[in-house]
DNA sequence: ATTACTTTGTTTAACCAATAGACAAAGTCC
DNA sequence: GGACTTTGTCTATTGGTTAAACAAAGTAAT
């Protein structure tokens, strides 16, 4: 825990962080506007902005309407003052971007990992790494950090603890990416990215308590509170997949018993045995789409399980918004009604009128854009107060 | 939402509420310790101190030990300058404290309820809190406000908005008690109030992330999440009881099916039909002390489903606590093993490590601290600071 | 065109909280 | 008794915000 205390460089920093947010937020924007906006000085306005902008984080773009005097000089956020990279590790394939510091996507890149041993994955990663560091566009702060989301347990020094489908165990890949590359890296839980890219470029940006459900091969959630990521006491909250729904049901790997993901996931096709056409969650879209009735009977029925899940959280949480990402999310077309019925029918009333339920409007990319949302925020120092009630 | 900005006035307060809370948790201590405690330089602390005592919120109590130099000043937080009051609501009592600000008891109350009709209970409410403050010793703020803590939801603005074992429906008690009392009030759920009485009073003091999960007449739970309450979107968070155990078990009265509360609170007893010798909690324990084979087995039965319902919360949340309280937490030496030894079998096992699982410390007056506290919080106006990262 | 009024953004002087460092006070230890 | 420590205060400085004056650049009506 960081010392923190009160002084006039905090007061700057939670100005500039104030200022800056307000811009990006409202753009473009004159100082005027943004000093009634944030109840600051002209004064004080004018001269953060005059440093962001020398610091390229800021751009004047020319003059804007008059409303009955002085015409307004109108502010951008340099959202190409630096470029992030983001990276999401499957169990079948790696994938990459490179955004600005909007989150918008500059390039992208794929490689498939057919094995999963620590060093082969962490060198195709760092090859997929430099080659989107190298298209990126010539900018003043150029690769600002990196961020990775993978699918397991991470500690707060970004160590992999253990990542079940990769067979991952205590891998330091943070530590080992940053002294490959030479920038900051940042390592988070799949979900965790993904709630973060949904919060900030997606579904939730206008939430304050926000809960992301990843839905694939098994289940996981990461939790916005006051805006901000909740990652628990040692940094692994959110394993909701192993919430038991079913107090003495199937056995789960993890030692628990009616795991939730047992039900909700992918892992829900194994017990199927041939009655399902496929195993792939791509493969059974297309034959619910030719029509074929146990598919579409087993996404209605995986729906309603995910309902179920989702309601517990509602009533524990009370989040402004749920959205469910994940490769599960491409079915939305067969699982979103049974599952918006049941969460209706469940969930204690209260919840029903304030809470909205979405599908990751960043589809598959929720993680990756996450993941380099985690290198921009670091890069961009947020700083957050508060003042419960005065 | 306010809005707050970065001045010299904040940095103050800011300041100011991190001596006060570090001279709380140190004392006594001296400014020099202080300083070196917080970081900040020694005319800092001198001067604010100045400030606190005047406003006799500090008081010096001569030297302490010389460490080969002059003697130290030592200071204490003054926790007699004013007092709160707190009331804990239940279905057929209601018990009320008197505390100083550091929570310390100074005076108790009680009243048994019959009726539940909402003017005659906030009418014996009101006869209650003015029997407790009359009661308060001379003190430089007197009464600083009062708290309650109700078997219900609440919203932000201290309104019941339904509490199903009373009978209440939209319930503006905060304002009626406010108009009547002329002192702030605040409401809260019961589970809530306690996770702070807990928190800042109890057995959950060095915790920044805390469950407490208040078992009785149902299951209620308190989140505390960075030091903090954590509310939820609209007020009302922690209706964990709520929380499907068994997807397609037991209806509830709640609209949904195999709610926790159903099997690990008081209502599991119903169940039971005459192979209980008793209904209530107390009488239970009793027939369990004198070694009654089928209470202590439904008491076990009981603890086994308190700890499958804590796995699911603690592999969501991740806190570094969790504590149990309410009434069945008197029943510690019956269910508290099964408990136990259930969330270690079924937790991740990463959790295992480093939670811990204790029951109130405060017994059955956590709810009722916790109410007070929530009016010391208002008045001694806590500001938190975060910089995540730099 | 001229005048009055608006709006925007900058400049100036004042303010105020924290700070470093000097200093005074009060002690220890040899 | 002298050297050294520790505690707490005092003083001058720093560096941020701010109110108010002001300059710049516009509109609108006469």
């Amino acid at each position: 825990m960081t010392k923190i205390t009160g002084d006039q460089a905090l007061v700057k920093k939670i100005n500039r962080s104030i200022i800056l947010e307000t811009i990006r937020r409202h753009a473009p924007v004159s100082r005027a506007k943004v000093s009634e906006l944030t109840g600051l000085n002209k004064a004080t306005v004018s001269n953060l902005v005059q440093e962001l902008a020398t610091h390229h984080l800021l751009q004047e773009i020319g003059p804007g309407e008059s409303s009955g005097g002085r015409k307004p000089q109108l502010l951008l956020f340099n959202g190409q003052a630096g470029y992030a990279v983001g990276v999401e590790l499957r169990v079948n394939q790696m994938t990459g971007v490179l955004t600005d510091l909007e989150g918008n996507i500059a390039a992208e890149a794929d490689d498939s990992l057919a094995e999963h041993d620590v060093e082969s994955v962490t060198q195709r990663m760092i090859a997929m790494i430099k080659e989107l560091m190298q298209q990126a566009p010539p900018s003043p702060y150029g690769i600002i950090g990196i961020g990775v989301g993978v699918p397991g347990m991470v500690d707060g020094n970004g160590t992999v603890l253990f990542a079940p489908n990769l067979g991952w165990d205590m891998v330091p890949l943070q530590q080992r990416l940053e002294e490959e590359l030479g920038l900051p890296v940042t390592i988070d839980n799949e979900a965790n990215a993904g709630a973060q890219g949904e919060l900030r470029f997606g579904a939730g940006q206008d939430a304050r308590h926000l809960l992301y459900i990843s839905a694939g091969s098994g289940i996981g959630s990461g939790i916005i509170i006051n805006g901000e990521l909740y990652k628990g006491a040692r940094g692994y909250a959110g394993e909701s997949g192993h919430m038991s729904i079913e107090a003495d049901g199937k056995a789960c790997s993890c030692g628990n018993r009616g795991c939730w993901e047992l039900y909700a996931s992918e892992k829900s096709y194994d017990d199927k045995g041939d009655r399902l056409p496929a195993r792939r969650t791509s493969a059974l879209i297309r034959h619910a789409e030719e029509g074929h009735a146990e598919t579409i009977r087993h996404f209605q029925e995986l729906g309603r399980y995910l309902g179920i899940g989702i309601t517990n959280l509602v009533n524990g949480f009370n989040p402004q918004s749920v959205i469910i990402g994940g490769p599960l999310s491409d079915a939305r077309a067969w699982i979103g009604d049974t599952l918006k019925q049941v969460v209706a029918e469940r969930t204690l009333p209260y919840h029903k009128e304030l809470m909205e339920i979405h599908f990751a409007e960043l589809g598959s990319r929720s993680t990756m854009i996450g993941a380099a949302y985690s290198a921009i925020s670091q890069f961009l120092g947020p700083v957050r107060v508060s003042v419960p009630a005065t």
